[in-house]
DNA sequence: TGAATATATGAATAATTGTTCATATGTTAG
DNA sequence: CTAACATATGAACAATTATTCATATATTCA
């Protein structure tokens, strides 16, 4: 057996392992993007709206009846959710009705939901 | 007075629809907790440490480098990550040396990376 | 012991964000 | 045309959040 077991040890303000990260770090554009593409699922309303096309396209009407919200509220998420892609709509007559766009959608939720499923025990 | 009253429910109102959106809903409290969960990913700078930490576990004080950031920004965010069990801590001396905690984080990074880089185009 | 170092944290501040209210836009029916 | 409806949007407000500064805690070493 080999004892000898070399520490990584923490050689603080260390350069070669500081200028490693740094010249494999993202563009800080690419970082910024990044962050803000998981912001859009940082918000409840948000998450619960894209949990409901999720089943269905949906009108906003539908929308706002099936998540028991204000109306405006609803619209104002499905814009950000609009200027990020992530669902796009089209027009009947007087109503807009919303569904997914994006394939990373359903990816990204499920990967969030099984986190939790497995960090968490949720009861019935 | 009350002429002018504004109706909350639409025409295209489809009972069937939105029961089964409501009977198929999660409950709020996973809703929330996967707003939280992804509510962790929406910073930069918690990504820029994330990003770090793929490459190496790294003490704070390498991290501030890396990172050009003020120490207690990046010690505030250190601590987010770790109430969210995203990252994991040793002790060696004066040293505080952080990890990935979590096999989900690589995944989620990965698929918010991969969803940019099929949107965007980023120069080189 | 006390100085030096590494990290953490509370308070203050500035910036961002979600919701609500009121109203605007756009569509259809009469 | 006008009325009614469906949705969108601007402004105001409250709540949240990231950063900074100052300081606290903890560890090592002389």
């Amino acid at each position: 057996m080999n004892n000898n077991i070399k520490q990584e040890i923490c050689d603080c303000f260390d350069k070669n392992k500081v200028n490693m990260i740094k010249s494999k770090s993202l563009s800080d554009e690419i970082i910024y993007d990044m962050a803000d593409f998981f912001k859009v699922f940082s918000d409840s309303t948000r998450v619960k709206i894209l949990y409901a096309l999720l089943e269905s396209e949906l009108c906003v009407g539908d929308l706002v009846q099936a998540l028991d919200m204000n109306q405006s509220a609803v619209s104002h998420q499905l814009r950000i959710l609009r200027q990020n892609n992530l669902v796009k709509f089209r027009k009947e007559g007087k109503a807009v009705i919303y569904s997914l766009d994006d394939s990373h959608v359903v990816e990204v939720l499920s990967q969030g939901l099984s986190h939790l499923l497995h960090k968490n025990n949720y009861k019935e």
